[in-house]
DNA sequence: CCTTGACCTTCCCGTGGCTGGAACCCTTAT
DNA sequence: ATAAGGGTTCCAGCCACGGGAAGGTCAAGG
C-alpha cells in the first residue's frame, strides 16, 4: 500500500505517517520509485498508534507501547503502569481543568455582558484576591 | 523595578517576562545600562497576564483582554463573550479528556497486572473496536 | 508523443509558549 | 584583581505535527 491508501483508511493524514517514520516510529520498505510501501503489519502498527495517540498517551509512550506489543515474553504489569501513569496524568489534567472551569464560571455569570464598562472578570484579572 | 525583582514579585519566570516583551504584550522602559525597567503600571499589567493564563487564556486572548482592561469605554458584553468562549474551550477540552480516562480506566481496570503477557490494554490498541 | 492530473518525494519554515544555555556586560563587595 | 550575582542578546529545542514549494512518477486520454 502507498502512503494516501494508508492514510485513507486510517484516516491519519499522511504528514503524520511521514513524520512517523521520521522519528523512527514505523518505517515502512520503499518501493524501486522510492514510494514508500506500507505492508498490513506496518498499517496494523499505525493503526495502534492512531488508537493509543487518541487516548491521549504521547508519541515516546506509543514507541513503548509498540515495543510492548511486539515482545511476547512482556508482563502486562509493564504495560498497566504505562496506562495507569498516563491515567492519573489526565486526572490531574481533569482536575486542573475543572478548577479553571469554576472559576472562570463563576466571573462569566458575575458579569452583567452589557454595554457598560464594568466587569467583574477584568476587575479579578486585575486585582488578584482582592 | 528591574526584571528579577519583578519575577520574585510575580512568581514568573524572567525569561516569560521577557518573552512577552519579545511579543509586544508587556513593553518597559530600559535604564541607562539597558536593563529593563518595569513600573508599577507595568508589574500591574504583567500580574494581569499572569492570572488570565492561569485561567487557560491564550496570550493573544490576554492581549485583548489587556486591551478592553484599558479601555475605559469597553463594554461588559465583550469581555464576557471572550470568556465565554473560552469557557466552551474548555468544557469541549474536559468532555474529550473525559472519555479518554473512562477509556483508559476501563482498560487499565481490565489488565491483570501480572507476569504474564496477556494484556487488554495492548488488545485494544492493537484491534480497534474489535 | 505529449499533456494533464493525481499521486508521490524531500526540504524547510511555522505553530504556542515558553525553557535552556552560551557568551557577554554591569555593579558591588572583598 | 576578582568573584558573585545581577543583567543583556541570540540561538536552539521542546511536541506533534501542518503548510507549501519544487520536483519526480504513473496512468489515462487526445
Amino acid at each position: 500500500m502507498n502512503i494516501g491508501e494508508v492514510s485513507k483508511k486510517l484516516d491519519m493524514p499522511a504528514k503524520t505517517i511521514r513524520y512517523y517514520e521520521s522519528i523512527g516510529l514505523v518505517t515502512p520498505q520503499r518501493s524501486q520509485n522510492d514510494y514508500r510501501h506500507y505492508r498490513l503489519s506496518d498499517v496494523h502498527k499505525l493503526g495502534f498508534v492512531g488508537r493509543a495517540r487518541a487516548l491521549g498517551f504521547s508519541v515516546q509512550d506509543c514507541r513503548l507501547l509498540l515495543a510492548l506489543y511486539g515482545d511476547d515474553t512482556r508482563a502486562s504489569a509493564d504495560v498497566r503502569k504505562l496506562a495507569g501513569a498516563h491515567l492519573a496524568q489526565i486526572d490531574a489534567k481533569l482536575a486542573a481543568l475543572a478548577a479553571m472551569r469554576e472559576t472562570l464560571a463563576h466571573l462569566v455569570s458575575c458579569c452583567a455582558g452589557d454595554t457598560r464598562p464594568d466587569c467583574p472578570i477584568l476587575e479579578d484579572l486585575a486585582g488578584g484576591q482582592g
